[in-house]
DNA sequence: CATTGATGTATCGGAGCGATATAGTGAGAT
DNA sequence: ATCTCACTATATCGCTCCGATACATCAATG
C-alpha cells in the first residue's frame, strides 16, 4: 500500500521522505496519515529493490543547507514499471477500506478497465456491509444497546452514502467510454 | 482494542473464540473484523494472564460435542476489574477510527463523565479532519485529479455528517445529565 | 455419495502504528 | 539577548492486527 503511495507520488516529482507523508495526508484527505515508523522502512526498502534512487547532491543551491539533512529520492525506471504493474492489477484487496483510497488517488493514471472493476469491486464491498446492517438492525426484539443503534444508524447512513457516491462515479466512467448518445 | 472488545463480550456471556468473533462483526456493524489472526492471540495472551478462564467440561449437555473442539472462555473478576479500569481511562487514543467504534459499544457499561470525554475528543478530532479537508479543497488554482476531488468531497461528507451526529449524542447525554429544564 | 458451505481452532509473515529519540531552524515572547 | 515554542527532518523499536493458509468436523444440497 504505502509502496503504491509513495511511487506514485515521486512520480510526479523527487521528493524527500517529510514532504512525502505530508502530501499523502492531504491527497487522503487525512483518511490515512502512514506514520514514518512504516514510510521510513518502506524508503529503504524501495531503495534496495533500486525502485527509487536517492539524488546525489541539490544542483540547486537556493536552499543553502549546508548540513544536508534531507535525503530527496526520486523514481528510477523500474520504479515507473512497478507503479504501472500495481495500478493495473486491481485485485481483491483493492477494494477494501485500506486501500481504496490510495487506488484512488491515482486513477488518473490507471487503465479505464482497471478503474471499472475496482468500482463495481468496492460498491459490491459496501452493498456487503450496508446489507449487513440492515440486517442487524432489522433483527426486532433483541435487546441492543442504544450507543450500539447508533453506531449502526451512522454506519448505515455512511454505507449508503458510500453506494450513492459509487454509484454516480460509476456512471460518469461509462459515459465516458461511450460518448455517443 | 481487542483486548477491551473481547473482555466486555464475554462480560455479558461465555462464549468461544468464533462466536466471539461473530458478535464482535455484528456488533461493530463491520466497521472492524478482528481476523483470527489477532483473536486467538489475544485470548491466549489474556488467558495466560487470568483476565479470562476457560470452561472445563460443559456442564449443559445440549450439544455433545464428544469431540470437543470447542474452547469456550468466561471473564475472571480480575477480567471484570481490567474492563472496568479500560472503560473509565478514556484517554486520547479512545477517538481513533480504530478505537471508538468499540468503545461506544460498550458505553453504557461506561461512566458518564469518560463518555461525555470521550464523545467531544470524538468530535475535536473529527473536526479537525473536516478543517483540514475544506482547506485542501479550497485551495484555488492548483490542479487536483478529478478523482481525488471526489475523494475529499465524499470525506467531506462523511465528517460533517458524523460531526451533526455526535452533536446529537452530546445533547442526549446532556440532557440525560440535567434532567431539569 | 460427493461437493459445498458453515463451524471451529490455530499459526506465520509482514504491514503499519504510536511512542520516542535526536537535532537544526525561524519567530515571537520576555 | 535569550528562551521557548512550533516546525522541519530522519530514524528505530515494540506491538497490534491483518491476510493467507492449514486442517478438521458437520449439515445440507445436488
Amino acid at each position: 500500500m504505502l509502496e503504491l503511495a509513495v511511487l506514485g507520488l515521486l512520480h510526479e516529482a523527487p521528493m524527500h521522505g517529510y514532504e512525502l507523508r505530508k502530501r499523502l495526508g492531504s491527497l487522503l484527505g487525512g483518511l490515512r496519515a502512514f506514520s514514518y515508523g512504516s514510510l521510513y522502512p518502506t524508503l529503504r526498502r524501495l531503495l534496495q529493490a533500486e525502485l527509487i534512487a536517492e539524488e546525489g547532491d541539490e544542483p540547486d543551491a537556493r536552499l543553502a543547507w549546508n548540513r544536508r539533512a534531507r535525503r530527496v529520492y526520486k523514481l528510477t525506471a523500474e520504479g515507473k514499471e512497478r507503479f504501472a504493474e500495481l495500478l493495473a492489477e486491481g485485485g481483491p484487496q483493492t477494494w477494501e477500506d485500506s486501500s481504496f483510497g490510495v487506488h484512488l488517488a491515482f486513477f488518473s493514471r490507471t487503465p479505464a478497465e482497471t478503474r471499472m472493476r475496482i468500482l463495481e469491486g468496492r460498491r459490491r464491498r459496501v452493498e456487503e456491509r450496508r446489507d449487513g446492517l440492515r440486517t442487524v438492525m432489522g433483527r426486532a426484539g433483541e435487546h441492543i444497546d442504544r450507543y450500539t443503534r447508533e453506531l449502526h444508524r451512522l454506519g448505515l447512513e455512511s454505507t449508503e452514502r458510500e453506494v450513492r457516491w459509487l454509484n454516480e462515479l460509476i456512471a460518469s466512467e461509462k459515459a465516458e467510454q461511450d460518448p455517443q448518445e
